[in-house]
RNA sequence: GCCCGGAUGGUGGAAUCGGUAGACACAGGGGACUUAAAAUCCCCCGGCUAUUGCAGCCGUGACGGUUCAAGUCCGUCUCCGGGCACCA
């Protein structure tokens, strides 16, 4: 065996024989149990950055794992190919999408290759690739024809200038991010699939997710939005363009007495008509047309509304409200229209107090309870006790609620309901870079879906892009086709891209085949996803839309089970510190921060950044998440070349818990290549030393019998720490202190410690094995191993091994720990309280006080709480 | 604004079910080896007080509460991060 340990070769010897004996290449045995091992797939954006790298060490590391305990482990690797990046790169670099995309996944999948990651590569595909987009395409047509697809007018962002629709991310302050044009919202036809027909199976479901964060299927819950309330009808004082009557939702039922006015949205039929003969109403709504359409930015902006003239009826007291028009109620949400309660509605009460319209308050807190309650402050939303609503003052919330449904329902104004919060998945996007919305439009007016047999609609890849409009709608050629002997357009948008990732992780079981979506056969088998892996920002709306689509395939036959994942790990973010310089325009150059000298202060902040070339003070951006706008990633591929792939993948691992932010600093990488190298010189120095006896359990020394308790004591911790817990970090430090001990215990003149160590050390390379597989390989061969490391068995403990005869407790006295005993490890309550207040220490505290109580929990400590005399 | 998280030494983090705060590392300091450097090995390393030695007090973002015992549970707040439906 080499003394030192060379990276390069390493890592090469290994990658080869996983190469040559096709080692992660899997298919269907119903005599083994399978585990089907995912990582979310990569936008292939030009190179991987850190968080790829550790999403799929983490996955890696799981799937060698359970790969180790005996199972037929599928782990895959794809490309989410379509999206807006490939469109932009396309304008800067005047290519085709399609053969950025392409070159960019070239290159990605060698570095996946150098980081020596487990992946069945003979399933590799990209999305953008008609095999795959035609059964989405396909699919999306059985939606149509089950009802559960349909078109609708729907907003989006518009540049007028450019006379295109913009991304959300492509709004910068409310304008163009290309030619500084104020957006609009305009209303257009999309597609949308019917997600809210599903809502109620989405929620409930999440119970069955027992292996899912807490906190992922709170988002989820929250998102779906179920609630209970009331939808009701306000009469207009005089009917309207035709429209007599007001539809609202309301949860809050019981604050129905409290209406003091109403609220339409801008783009409501009894707002724009009243605007046909009021001009300054007319302005104002076409005002709220200039605003984009993400929410965040709605609900940060001003409130801001207008009276639009009109009057609605108060269904229970006949009260005629004023009707306004205000820029934060939405058309798309529910009914366009809502009823305001200032009093007890905090928006409600700031746009009542801007508008000085009046606050009646109808809830005071419930007797006894200590809520505050000042209508000049600010509302009172807490549920409480009625006042001021005539027959239900008194009632609780849960008895007005009924109460006032009730009556409503009796005179047919309104009935309890429930509503969601989740709205229907709109999935047109007006781009080219993304799979063809398979639909025709006749000359007749009527719409008709592709026939199956007519599948694909190809996206043409040979495009050049103007940067403003999609290449499909300029393409006469494409949008003319015939069917039944008319004549036809095609739809030109594409698909939303979470399309493409809603069905991925099925396609995987079978990547080839070209008779359906997905074979059954091979999707029952693998299917659900056992572990899937992946950023926290995925946390509602990728893993939300994969739920549904995986409803929807079930329900046409395509698979089994209720839900696509079985156990999900979120994992933080990669961050990095961030600096630039701010250039005379105001604009920022970010400056990398492997180019940058700083200074920290004794909290370890960073105090004064100097560029380290020409020695110019910097502008300091703070630790952010490592991005190419930031210039702040740091480039896997240099490490590896540097240290190895598997320093990297330790690093990473080791630093932090998977579900963490990750934040990168160069020198702690150093460390982990450190540990590389001792673990090397470990097992080098022990094979230098002799042949080892073989192992006796029953006839070892004390400190014979030390080691192999922390052997397997090790063994127990990692096993969980891997399994259980997936908490990567504490399992390598483990290993660490067997190692330290390993070192501190060595002792390496007879076979019988060396018998003992080698165990030591095979236990340490095999519980290393998923996480820095390349230098396990090669020391697995050397610890004289006669199968491959990843097909060796996982560790066993012996429990016999983990016996002691003493254990330490510590000894508090009123809560502070005062000594520390060594005792008998099978030691009773008494016999601890006994040897605890033996204790010269601890008598020091007690000495001429009482002993009021005295707790003993075996194993751990004795508290003795004392008081003065 | 709304929903979901997070905050522990100089740094990353550990403490798994309310039971000894700081495991394991990184950085730093001291020493050994070396002509020297690198590598390696050994020692120290939360703060304050005390020190010949023993030791004592404080300390997990802030304030308050529950408990024999709180980093961990409850309440209020601050700051940081993720998501908000067309970035993926």
């Amino acid at each position: 065996m080499e003394e030192l340990y060379h990276h390069a070769l390493v890592d090469a010897e290994a990658q080869e024989y996983w190469e040559t004996h096709k080692s992660f290449e899997v298919s269907e045995d119903p005599n083994r149990e399978k585990f089907y091992c995912l990582s979310m797939f990569p936008y292939p954006s030009g190179r991987l950055h850190m968080g790829h790298v550790r999403n799929y060490t983490i996955t890696d590391v799981i799937a060698r794992y359970q790969r180790m305990q005996g199972k037929n482990v599928l782990h895959p690797m794809g490309w989410d190919a379509f999206g807006l990046p490939a469109e932009n790169a396309a304008i800067q670099n005047r290519a085709a999408p399609a053969a950025w995309t392409y070159s960019n996944t070239d290159y990605m999948r060698e570095q996946l290759r150098a980081l020596g990651f487990g992946l069945d590569w003979s399933r590799e595909f990209a999305t953008c690739k008609p095999d795959y987009y035609r059964w989405e395409q396909w699919f999306f047509t059985r939606l149509y024809d089950k009802g559960l697809a349909y078109k609708k007018v729907s907003a989006v962002n518009w540049c007028p200038n450019d006379q295109t629709v913009l991304a959300n991310e492509q709004v910068v302050d409310g304008r163009c991010w290309r030619c500084d044009s104020e957006v609009e919202r305009k209303e257009i036809p999309q597609w949308f699939i019917k997600i809210t027909a599903y809502a109620d199976e989405l929620l409930r479901d999440l119970d069955q997710l027992e292996e899912w964060p807490e906190q992922v299927k709170t988002m989820q819950r929250n998102w779906i939005g179920k609630s209970r309330g009331v939808e009701m009808s306000f009469d207009l004082a005089s009917p309207t363009a035709g429209i007599d009557q007001m539809h609202i939702y309301t949860t809050r039922p019981d604050t129905l007495m409290g209406v003091t006015y109403m609220c339409l949205a801008a783009e409501h039929p009894l707002a724009l008509a009243m605007a046909e003969t009021n001009p300054s109403l007319a302005e104002f709504i076409s005002q709220c047309k200039s605003q984009s359409v993400a929410e965040a930015h709605m609900a940060a902006m001003e409130k801001k509304g207008m009276d639009s003239g009109l009057k609605a009826i108060h269904p229970l007291t006949g009260k005629v409200l004023p009707v306004w028009v205000a820029n934060y109620v939405l058309m798309e949400y529910g009914s366009g229209a809502v009823m305001a309660v200032p009093a007890h509605d905090q928006r409600d009460w700031e746009f009542a107090k801007q508008y000085q319209l009046p606050i009646e308050q109808v809830v005071e807190p419930e007797p006894g309870s200590k809520a505050s309650c000042d209508m000049d402050r600010e509302a009172f939303v807490d549920k409480g006790v009625l006042v001021n609503s005539g027959e239900f003052d008194g009632l609780s919330f849960p008895q007005a609620f009924d109460a006032i449904a009730k009556k409503l329902e009796s005179q047919g104004r309104g009935k309890v309901t429930t509503h969601y919060r989740l709205r229907d998945w709109g999935v047109s996007r007006q781009r080219y870079w993304g799979a063809p919305i398979p639909m025709l439009y006749l000359e007749d007016g009527r719409e008709i879906p592709v026939p199956a047999d007519r599948l694909p609609v190809l996206l043409p890849e040979d495009v050049v892009m103007d940067g403003v409009q999609s290449p499909l709608k300029k393409d006469e050629k494409w949008r003319r086709t015939e069917i039944d002997g008319q004549q036809a357009e095609r739809d030109t948008d594409t698909f939303d891209t979470f399309m493409e990732s809603s069905w991925y992780y099925a396609r995987f079981t079978c990547p080839h085949f070209a008779e359906g979506m997905l074979d059954k056969k091979a999707a029952d088998y693998w299917l659900p996803v056992d572990q899937y892996v992946g950023g926290i920002e995925h946390a509602i709306l990728h893993l939300l839309y994969a739920r549904f689509f995986h409803k929807l395939m079930r329900d046409e036959g395509l698979v089994e089970c209720d839900e696509p994942f079985k156990r999900l790990l979120c994992q933080g973010m990669v961050l990095a510190n961030s600096f630039y310089r701010l250039n005379d325009n105001g604009t920022r150059e970010w400056i990398s921060p492997q180019e940058v000298d700083f200074e920290k202060d004794d909290k370890g902040k960073i105090t004064k950044a100097v560029h380290a070339a020409t020695g110019e003070v910097l502008e300091i951006g703070g630790t952010v998440k490592m991005s190419k706008s930031k210039n702040n990633g740091i480039d896997p591929q240099v490490i590896v070349d540097k240290f190895g792939a598997d320093t990297v993948r330790l690093y990473t691992m080791f630093t932090s818990p998977p579900d963490q932010t990750l934040e990168w600093t160069d020198s702690a990488v150093e460390g982990s290549y450190r540990f590389l190298r001792k673990l090397w010189k470990a097992v080098h120095t022990h094979l230098q030393a002799g042949t080892p006896a073989p192992l006796n359990k029953d006839k070892l020394d004390p400190k014979q019998t030390d080691l192999r308790r922390k052997t397997h004591e090790t063994i127990a911790k990692v096993s969980d720490d891997y399994g259980r817990r997936q908490t990567f970090n504490t399992a390598i430090a483990a290993v660490m202190e067997l190692l330290n001990e390993v070192n501190r215990l060595a002792d390496r003149s007879t076979p019988e410690n060396l018998a003992v160590e080698r165990e030591a050390l095979q236990s340490a390379v095999l519980l290393l094995a998923p996480i820095v597989p390349h230098i396990c390989h090669h020391l697995w061969q050397q610890l004289g191993a006669d199968q491959p490391i990843i097909d060796a068995p996982w560790p066993q403990v012996d429990e016999t091994a983990l016996a002691r005869s003493e254990i330490q407790i510590a000894v508090q006295v009123n809560g502070k720990v005062r000594a520390q005993l060594t005792i008998p490890a099978d030691a009773d309550k008494p016999t601890m309280e006994a040897a605890a207040q033996a204790d010269a220490r601890v008598q020091k505290f007690t000495e001429g006080m009482q002993v009021a109580k005295v707790i003993a929990v075996p194993g751990k400590l004795v508290n003795i709480v004392v008081k003065p005399r």
